[in-house]
DNA sequence: AGCGTTTAGATCGTGTGCGATGTAAATCAG
DNA sequence: CTGATTTACATCGCACACGATCTAAACGCT
């Protein structure tokens, strides 16, 4: 929260700070288009993806676990695992030993879908057209980024 | 996203590549949820913040131009610009010389607004917890990527 | 046991994103 | 000049995000 000194009053247009802030924003909408295509014949969109792929690894899991995972709470994944429901991926239930937790489970037609889904990472790497060792610094900055800002605003 | 833990035999589960977007998608989230309390004083989500920021360098223009700034095309702007119109802070009219268009200017309320919006770069720069230097290297990768992926994607 | 608190989800309202489609003005082809 | 096409926005529908609020179950303390 320490303010920065006065030396930065400069051109209102274009303090670079407001750049990088929508370079990522770019960035990631860039990543959700490239999603797309790929996601698209399994019918999923990117954060159910997210979603599935926690499943696939380890259901069958809360929504409160999943959340974890991707980082979004009930309010969005309630609808969003029901349109996974809806679709014939997932089950809900109530756990019995906790009735307020919801367990979250795969149908055989939601796991049937990882094997369609294996070839999407690869997709995903080519059309960044980047190297590995490149996207692991990047991501080594985004992760340092992330952390720097949660603990900044008063995260969760 | 969770950790390759012992049970994790698969390499398949946890590619890097599937990380890093996931990385992106926090780090823009994370950007977003640092911007609100600088923003919410004024009154303006992000987005918001993003076209006005265009206005106050260069109003009037037009929704295709400033579609052009922030990259969104009118389905989204247009809803947007009437919540900024509703708020008061611009006007919305049609271009005399060629009807098509709609142009946005700013209203005396919306012009005031700019200079309690001048400490909003400084404040999320302080909130990365990153050096200028940092991120400007973290800009430059995070512009090569989005070219690569607006290439490999067929964009527009 | 009784009762306040915490926890896990669900619900609601607002605000983006974005594909698909509609409409009217401007431009182009013949 | 007229019909077809293109351009600039607007509209609609669906799917996130997320703050605020609600409900019910589990827990904690006396």
């Amino acid at each position: 929260m320490s303010e920065m000194t006065e030396s930065d009053t400069q051109p209102q247009t274009d303090p670079m700070e407001q750049m990088i802030c929508f370079d990522l924003y770019a960035a990631s909408q860039a990543f959700t288009r490239a999603y797309k295509p790929l996601l698209e014949p399994l019918g999923l969109t990117y954060p159910q993806y997210l979603v599935m792929l926690n499943l696939w690894a380890r259901a069958p899991l809360t929504v409160g676990h999943i959340g974890q995972c991707v980082g979004l709470e009930s309010n969005t994944l309630t609808p969003l695992i029901k349109r996974l429901q809806d679709a014939g991926l997932v089950t809900r239930e109530r756990d019995p030993g906790d009735e307020r937790r919801v367990s979250v489970a795969l149908t055989a037609k939601g796991a049937a879908l990882e094997p369609k889904a294996v070839h999407v990472p690869a997709g995903i790497l080519a059309a960044t057209g980047m190297t590995p060792k490149e996207l692991l610094a990047l991501q080594k900055q985004l992760r340092a980024l992330t952390r720097g800002m949660q603990s900044a605003v008063g995260q969760k």
